[in-house]
Parts: C-alpha cells; structure tokens; sequence
DNA sequence: ACGCCCGGGACGCCCCGTTGGT
DNA sequence: ACCAACGGGGCGTCCCGGGCGT
C-alpha cells in the first residue's frame, strides 16, 4: 500500500475516532488525547492533518455526516414509487445499532451544542440539514407527480419537519435511555405522514 | 427584608443568571465566573448555596424548568374543551421571545448536552420531561371523554411526540437562526394534530 | 500578619522568582512552572495574581524595574556635586553581585528579546528607558548649573548614551561569561564621561 | 549548474530566510515552520543541511555574521590612516537599512538572548565578539604607530568598548522603535572616539 | 544525495471548577 | 459571604526523526 494511501487513512482513522466518541459525549466533552486513545496516534499525526478540534469537526460534518445522510436516509428512499409508505418503513427498519441509537442524532446534537458559539458549525450544520431536507423534499415532489403524495402540500416544509421531528424524537429517546421510546415516537411521526398521502378517493 | 429572604433572593439571583447563559450557550461552554459576573457576587457566596456547578443546573431544572412547563405550555391547556384546537393556538403564538426562541428549547438542550454525560443530570430532566409529556396526555385523555379526541389514540404516546417534536422544531429554528423557521415547522406540526381528531362522522 | 498583607506578599513573591528566573534565562525561555517551582505556589495563585505570563512581566517591569533603576542607579547620583566623578564611582562599586552581572541589564535583556515581538512590552520598556535615562539628564543638568559639567553638551544625549553603553557593556560582559570583562568595558565609559567636563581652565 | 550547486544553494537560501527572521523576531520566537515557510522547503530538507534548529543558527553565526563583520564594519577601516576619523565616517554612514536598524545588532541579539541558556551559543558567538572588537584592536594599533591614535591606551579594551557600546545604542533604539536614536547615541560614541587621538599639540 | 510527508511526544500557557481560612 | 490558593487538564505548538520517492 502506497504511502499517499495509509495516510488518507490515518486521516479517516481520526475522524472515525473522533465521530464515534463525539457523537455519544458531544464536542466539548470529547478531549483531543481521548480522540486519539483509540487510534494509537499522537497530537503530532492530529495536528498534521486538522489545525485545530474544531476543524476536525468541520471536516467530520462534510464528509462523515453527509455521507451517512445518503446512506441511512435518502439512499433507501430514492426511487420510491409511494414515499410515503417507504418513509414509514425506513423509520421502523433503520439499521442504526441499537446503542447508538441512544445517542441522539449527530446532527442535532451538533445543532444543539454548537450553534449559538460557533458560527462556523452553524453554518456546516445548516449545509447539512439542507441537504437532508431537501432530499426529503424532492422525494415527495416525485411523489406528487405519480401521485402518491397529495399535491396541496409544500414539500419543502414537510421534508424539513420531518427532519426535525426525527431529530426530537432521538433526542427524546437518548434522555430515555431507551430505544423503545424512539420506536414509539416513530409510530406518531407515521401518523403525520399518512396526512400527506393523497385524499383516498372521492 | 429579613436575612432570610434576601438570603433565598440571593440563591435566585445566581439560579436565573445561570439559566439564562446556559440556555444560550449551553453547560459546558457556561463558566461560574461568567454566571457571576452579572450578578456582582463572588465564587464564596456560589459555593455558599450550591456545590458544584452540576447542582446548580439540578436546581434550576427542578425549579425553574419545571415551573416554566407549567407556565408556559401545561397552563394555557388546562381544562380546555378542544385540546387540539388549542395546542394549535398555544404553538401559534407562544411567548416565547424571538430572540430566546433561537436558543432552542431549555430541557432539549440540556438533554442533548448532558444525557450521556451526567447520569444526575438524565434523571432529573427525565422526570420533566415526563411532567410535560405526562401532562399533555392527561389533558388528551380529558378531550378523549369529552370526545374532542379520538379515542382510539394511545394519549401517552402523543403527549409524548408532541414534546419530542416540538423539541426537535426548536433545535432547527435555533440552528437555522431564523424564528420563521420555527412557525414553518409548527404548520407541520398542525397536521399531526389533526390526526388526533375524531373521525368527522359520516 | 492579616489576609491583606499576605496576599500582597504572594504576589511580590512570585514577582521575584519571575524576575531572577527571567534575568537569567530570558522571557520565552522561562515557563510558567518553572517561576511557580521555587514558591511552593500553583497556577492556580499564578492566574489569580496575573492575566497572563505576558502581563507578569509587564506588572515587574513597572514596579520592580523602575524601583531598582530608582535604587541602584539613580539614588547614589542624586544631589551629587560633582555627577562625572559620582558616575565613575558608581560604576566601579556597583553592588550588583557579581552573578547577575553575567546575566546582562535587565531592562536590556527584555529589550533586546521582546521589543520587535510584543508592543506591549516595548511600550513598558520604553517608558522605564526613559525614567533611566531622563534622571540622568537631570543630574546632568544640575551639574552643568553648578559649573561641574560642560555646558555645550546635550543632557538628555549624554544621559541616553550612558544607558545605552551601560547596557551595551553588561551585554558583552554576559557573554564573555566574565565580570571583568565588565569592568574593562567601564573604564572606556569612563573616558566618555571625562569628555562631559568643562574645559580644564583657561 | 550542477547538482552540488543547487544543494549549496538551498543550505543558503535556508540561512538567509532564517537570519531574516531570526534579526527580527529572535531565536525562540522564529519557529522552523516560519522560516521554511518563504522558502517553499519543508522539514524534510532542513533537517538534511542541519542537525537541529541550534545547529542552524551556529552555521549563521559562523558563516553570515563574520561575513557581515568583515564587510560591513572591519573592511571600510581596513588601511585606514586616520582610524578615529574612519570610525566616525562609518558610523555615520552605515549602510544598513533603516528597517533593520530597528532589529538591532545580530550578534547582541544573540549573546543576549542565548548566551546564558546554550554554551556552544555562547562560545560560537564569543569567538565572533573577538574576532569583531579584535579587528578594530589591531586597526587602531596600526594608528598608534602612525601616530594617529594614542599610544596610551589598551587597544584591546578600546575596541571592545566601541564593539559593546556600538551594541548597547542599537538596542537602544531598537526599543525605541527610531533610527534617529541610532544616530543621535553615534554622536555621543564620536565624543568617546575623539579620547583615542593623540593629545593636540605640545 | 536531496527532499518530502507523516508522525511523535513533550511541553507551553491558560482556564476551570473547587476548597479553606477568615 | 469572600478572597486566596489549588491543581488538573484543555488545546495547540514546537522541534525533530524515519521511511519513501526521485
């Protein structure tokens, strides 16, 4: 293996690291010594490729988060004929582990943490969630044109509500400290989304 | 003005001081000496009435949050005929001010902060939470029997996702920094209501 | 002793380890832990006493500086009939002890090490500069009103010289590791001085 | 131009980026990375041409700065007939810019900051010393024996004095942040100078 | 030989929540 | 109710080696 590639993997290395811990403890409760514990590097190797914590973070929410945004929750939904019923089925199948279910959203948690201190969070996090609920959004405007998705309704408020609706429920489900509590939550978000579907017949 | 009272205005004073910092710009990012800073007392009379930092937040979550619950969101709803009707007011025109309103919400920050952090900490926001959500689903259940709400809805679990939503809009507003966004997401939020309605008839 | 005089009485004490630690190795070479080492005190007292390492330094250079400019060089001079020949002792039986002559003119050191670096400092160094060398000027001046100094000479020039080549000499002396070396330097400065005498007669 | 040239010549572009910085910042304040910074090296290559950051600056001294003495102070006086009246011709009309005027004498920067904290600092700046006030020494004794200087004195001491106080007013106004103190210290060091010639007449 | 990239750790300054003595 | 002192980390920086490539 090249030396070009071992080190784009130290890279990720740190930031898998540093995703990890930060996702379950938040940012300023995650110390740059006990990022790099776990990976058998130095403060050397981290300040080789981060100038700061902070920026480490920046790079974790364009390249981490928005990839798992794809991955988890507009991958499995592109293409879907009936959103609507897909939604519904992804909340209740969604592959995140059990624990780490309860350690809320990483988005959110960033939001809520980070936001009114650092404006530069704010605006990757922003980015994010844009492209989060936007791709909700496009997924129901395709909905509306099968029709499958009522077409009275503003697809962009609604992909953005149930990204934040999501976003509470973990939350809600994190100060549980059960999982169950986010399975129950998901089943009142269905409710909201069934009031998209199109008006039955008439 | 006996000792005593000023005494008990004293502890106050830091408590409201706290409450407003730290909903700004969380726990850990709050220091002692910046809550003291506005009040013109010193670190001895902190100590005198709380023992650590942690305690303090314990104590505003059980005094202040708690009442702020019942104020702001459980009060306007009590013993009203058409729940529904009135959590879609409630949510239209909260008190809240614009500018706090962009800190997101007290107990959903602390939750998100603190949860895996400070078992203490968990708990005691668990038991307001459960305060809030409990509430709201007493006042469901009296809209059940007055049949204003449909019965065949699990009321613990809607008081719940309301909560959990209303949490989760918040925390979007706040990183959106934009107060609309919160209303935008309160129209979704509408909708779910209504699905708590009774079937029209027919 | 009360609390009062004690506190004072720490801080002058850090003050004094600073100074001998930094005279001897410099300002940037001088840590924190290092000046803390020899009181038995910890950052902790440090921070208490001082914004910063930086405005340690500041707070010794206006007040125990100035003082041993006030005490070593300006004192003995002051009210002199005749100032060359009071220079001229002066330098030959200075009490500085033989050690710190190898460390070089404090106010020099800082000088030459900080200058460029921190306007702050230079600021301070300046105004300390120029007490040294303006209180040189003045006895000067006496002098030249008594008739025991030229009076086709620029006081102010003069006095800045010495300073200057003082500083120059211990500079040199430093390095050469050599007290003597000191001395040597002195008896050219001496020569300097002759030259400040009125014209012998005629 | 051979391999062997261009290797020579980045151990020298490395130097003279270095004895820029390090003229005005200093030695400890002057960081590795800052120094390559101009160059478009990196680490790799400095720690090819040098065992260490010390080991750099000992190759300046030894190199650039009796370089420098040579050119800048010892050749204009080389041969002269009249070394005083030399001596005040160079000192007037120095060549040194007026910007780094400001930075001070090299060497004095040097011995001051580093002399006591590294021996082979010291000792390699010694011999620069020596090999500085050395050279005006046996200028001044090619004087005596023209009769344009004094026989009465120690040349040795004499040089070193011009050497040190020569240091000392640069410092001085290095701090003061003014070239016209330079000058205006120069013109004292003149009266200093006019002691070496021989007595008038008689 | 020359030069670069990656990585290593030690240490720097500073801040923080906290405890005693008064 | 206060001021003085504590000491443990926090992040970031710095100087420096080794392995690879040219």
């Amino acid at each position: 293996m090249t030396k070009r590639e071992t080190s784009i993997q130290t890279r990720m290395q740190i930031m898998a690291a540093a995703f990890t811990i930060v996702h379950k403890n938040g940012f300023r409760a995650t110390g740059v010594n006990e990022i790099l514990e776990g990976t058998g590097l130095t403060k050397g190797a981290f300040y080789h490729y981060f100038k700061s914590k902070n920026d480490l973070i920046h790079a974790i929410v364009d390249e981490i988060l928005i990839q798992m945004i794809d991955d988890l929750w507009l991958g499995p939904l592109s293409g879907a004929d009936d959103p609507i019923t897909r939604f519904q089925e992804v909340f209740r199948t969604t592959k995140v582990d059990r624990e780490s279910v309860l350690y809320g959203c990483p988005l959110n948690n960033l939001a809520v943490e980070m936001a009114p201190v650092d404006e530069e969070f704010r605006r990757r996090v922003e980015k994010a969630y844009q492209h989060w609920s936007g791709g909700y959004a496009d997924i129901l405007r395709q909905g509306q044109k099968r029709g499958t998705v009522r077409t009275d309704i503003d697809a962009d408020q609604a992909g953005a509500f149930i990204v934040a609706a999501f976003g509470g429920c973990r939350a809600r489900a994190k100060n549980a400290g059960d999982p169950e509590e986010l399975f129950r939550c998901h089943r009142q978000l269905d409710r909201y989304l069934e009031t998209l579907r199109p008006a039955p017949d008439r």
